[in-house]
DNA sequence: ACAAATGTAATGACGACAGTTACATTTTTT
DNA sequence: AAAAAATGTAACTGTCGTCATTACATTTGT
């Protein structure tokens, strides 16, 4: 969903647009598009303005935003879930697995950004126009 | 969860352990335990017998099981949320992006496995057991 | 025959997240 | 100055996935 919504930014570039029309576009409410573009906010990608008339746009030109920017923007909570109870303490598994783990799960996570980096949001949206097929011109 | 129990049995290579003493370790219920053998029988990573004084063993050598092994047989959803609402059909982006998208997370989701692949269940049991100092010697 | 263990169904509790409504706030437009 | 447009945010609901629990049928060894 960040995705597409930074897809419609970058196809207005320059241009603000409304949470409304955003809406509009992945099909869903303003106000869960509002939230998305708070966390977008603090990741620096886009930049909002109250008011009549205003809205959002990018901060960066498309070349510049890489999906694994986005990821971690909008993704809070690691992908491995951890168990929520504690283990049994007299199983020395138990007790020293999770830092075990930790690490290897890291260096997972790590991997899975590395291979977002190398696809820019400008890529995407390449590869979404030469598919153009598909769609009318009209954008929102 | 999963890895827990699997480390478990490997440190009682050979012998047959039951869901209840997994389930002490794990310090949740017989049940759940149960239903995550189901999913390792099907990966064959480990085989089960009902019966009295029987339980559960490895399948193969723990140098032979790799964390990638284990995510495939347990991780069923996709690790990337698909909108559950359908995009607005007049909007270009919203047709096309979904596929894209598809692609690149495939794409992800690979390159987080191959980094698994390298870690089998031995390393992470060798680590345990360097960090022993942490435990006592009874397993279970 | 009995005990021990798994397979499985039904149900509940819980958290994460999308969705919705409502409203205060800010900014442009007129 | 007033109205309109837009965001920020709170409160609440619904849904979904997962863990948890209880209960019971089934299988197997002693």
């Amino acid at each position: 969903m960040a995705v597409h919504v930074l897809a419609v930014l970058a196809y207005k570039e320059g241009d603000r647009v409304t949470s409304a029309l955003l809406a509009g576009s992945v099909n869903t409410n303003p106000v869960i598009i509002r939230r998305l573009l708070l966390a977008l906010q603090r990741a620096k990608l886009v930049e909002t303005c109250k008011g009549a008339g205003l809205g959002s746009r990018l901060n960066r030109s498309p070349g510049r935003i890489n999906l694994a920017e986005i990821y971690r923007a909008v993704e809070n909570s690691e992908p491995f879930a951890t168990p929520s109870r504690k283990p049994n303490a007299a199983c020395p598994v138990g007790n020293c697995i999770r830092e075990t783990l930790d690490r290897v799960f890291a260096s997972a996570q790590e991997a899975l950004e590395r291979d977002l980096e190398k696809t820019t949001l400008a890529a995407v949206i390449g590869e979404v126009k030469a598919a153009g097929a598909c769609g009318r011109k009209k954008v929102g």
